[in-house]
DNA sequence: TCGATTACTGTAATCGATTACAGACAGAGG
DNA sequence: CCTCTGTCTGTAATCGATTACAGTAATCGA
């Protein structure tokens, strides 16, 4: 690699003269610097640049799972939003493992500038500490309350609890399900929250024997929902938390040669991927996700900017909430006549 | 962030003696700068170090979309051989931009100490100056025979395409339909000639009005799919080279109100998430994707550490083929009577 | 007791770019 | 002709870690 000395060698200036030149101070020996610069096939060090500027000219990005297709548009829609910016986009993917999204944090910080992510565990330990520092973090899905000091980007979880509610009451559901994710997370417990005071401003039962606490995982859905299914006293209705959930439990389903929605009406949070093919059509709650991404994006900017004026840090953290909306399609439908028996 | 003199200071001793410590040489004074360590939460910067040594502990992978699930899985194959290691693994998406993966070409070259790339153009400039630095690159899904100095990661396409279409033939299908991606990629090239030669082994007619030559996109498979259908003469039969056209095909004949396999027969390259909860469940030729990133990223180390011993780098680059496999569902069946009319 | 060996330590150069500082030089104004 | 101003330039310090080199002290054997 050729660097800023054989340039100021070639053009016979000094490297102050290059380095002057390239940040656009005009200088006599332009011309030959330039000459010099193209023959060479020079480019500036970043790595160099970083170690005296402090800047990295990147953002981290950590997901916990890049194949679930949320975190996939989360990202389409971050890389979206910096392109033009100049800023890289570094990503990490923690695999749903703790100490690796630990580590990704910690090497991460060192080489970007700013960070945004979906952490696994709210009360994280890494997470105090990196409130400490004074890296710039934006925090997609977490509403983490004693971490005052991020931003965070947030969908309405709670009204999209309560459309899938509703929409599943006017249908004349009574005995709705709701399999959830962990009440420890944001969207875990933000959905069970919104389902169980959905049920009860509709006066209908919260009946805790069909109420699953899951993990967010293809898994679990899949076997939360043979367990409802196997139960005596089994739902007409089910809300499934996620999409990993969701995709689990219609497996469930399929296999128990279950018919939705004759047998079963299903809503799922977040759309799923050819959910118009399936049999039957899936009826979600969609949030933006590729918006989502890139709000988290702008927000992180806007703070990276506000760092070179130094006063402004005083500034309060954001909070964004994205609304979300129900999506009808083909499996839900009123409960078939076995719902009358139980009236 | 503390530096290592501050942490030299702290424990009496110099910088030399803390960084020799770090690095597991022992000293008198371990104790004390143990301590220093601890207290002054001092991790060495990454950025000082990789200017110094000229490595930086990361390796670069750069994709056209990561909402492409074939990617994603690339991507969580490759992190996960990485894991072990030590290396950062950083993600870039080009977004199907040739500008913005040059971009990324030169960003991650400067950050990274090796590159997996899926490039999008494949007689590409950039790969031309790649080829002249000593950067180490795994090509994946790109036979390009110029590039002699990377390796390549691809999958069986040939046999792929072979299996489709004996698939099809045994049913009793001659009117088959390809729609293929840009003849200008190994895998849109390669699928091509892979169907034209089993159709020709066995003694089926290939007919340049049932063959589309389109883009890998949804919308290109939905497209060519319609004007398929739309022919006087249709197919009974259609072999679509990858996941994304594939689903905007399906898309297609759902809006047409054709009945899959009645109507037409269908078999995509690539497996689909959800494939097996379609109407119908979808016949495709699977291949090992995450296995693919997986090879990739062992290839990229095994040069990295090769990289030491520098006699070695005269070693031939490696050329793998991972094999593909059908996957028989239920979007495939003999044709409906219809064909008979035409015998 | 002396020289040789071993085991450790500190000084200072280095990676490549940026920038404070001071010096050089031209032109303007008196 | 002298001084002052403005514009450009080079020298050298700096960011934070690594490491060649030289030096010191302790230990061992003869």
């Amino acid at each position: 690699m050729t660097n800023i000395q054989e340039v100021a060698r070639v053009a016979g200036v000094s490297t102050a003269t290059v380095s002057r030149f390239l940040s656009g101070q005009t200088v006599r020996s332009g011309e030959a610097i330039q000459n010099a610069v193209r023959t060479l096939g020079y480019s500036p060090s970043v790595v160099a640049r970083s170690l005296k500027s402090g800047r990295h000219g990147a953002i981290g990005v950590i997901v916990p799972d890049i194949t679930n297709p949320f975190f996939a548009a989360l990202v389409k829609g971050i890389n979206h939003e910096v392109r033009a910016s100049g800023y890289q986009v570094i990503l990490g993917n923690s695999d749903e493992d703790a100490p690796q999204e630990e580590a990704l944090l910690a090497a991460l910080t060192q080489r970007t500038d700013g960070i945004i992510i979906a952490p696994l565990v709210e009360g994280d330990l890494s997470l105090v500490r990196l409130e400490k520092s004074r890296t710039p973090v934006v925090l997609v899905d977490r509403d983490i309350t004693f971490a005052t000091r991020f931003d965070r980007v947030l969908v309405d979880n709670l009204s999209g609890s309560r459309q899938a509610v509703e929409h599943l009451a006017a249908l004349g559901h009574r005995a709705i399900a709701h399999i959830g994710g962990p009440l420890g997370s944001t969207p875990g417990r933000a959905r069970h929250e919104g389902f169980v005071a959905a049920m009860e401003r509709l006066g209908l039962p919260v009946r805790q024997d069909l109420i699953r606490i899951s993990d967010f995982r293809e898994e679990g859905g899949r076997d939360s929902m043979r367990d409802l299914w196997n139960q005596p006293d089994r739902p007409t209705a089910v809300f499934i938390a996620n999409n990993l959930m969701t995709i689990g439990a219609l497996n469930a389903l399929h296999v128990l040669g279950a018919r939705i929605p004759h047998d079963i009406s299903v809503v799922g949070f977040d759309d799923v991927a050819l959910a118009e093919l399936l049999d039957p059509p899936l009826t979600v709650i969609r949030r933006p996700d590729i918006e989502q991404g890139a709000a988290s994006a702008r927000l992180l900017l806007s703070r990276l900017e506000q760092d070179f004026e130094p006063d402004a840090s005083l500034s309060q953290s954001h909070r964004i909430t994205l609304p979300v909306q129900l999506v009808v399609r083909g499996s839900t439908s009123a409960p078939a006549h076995r719902e009358r028996e139980q009236e």
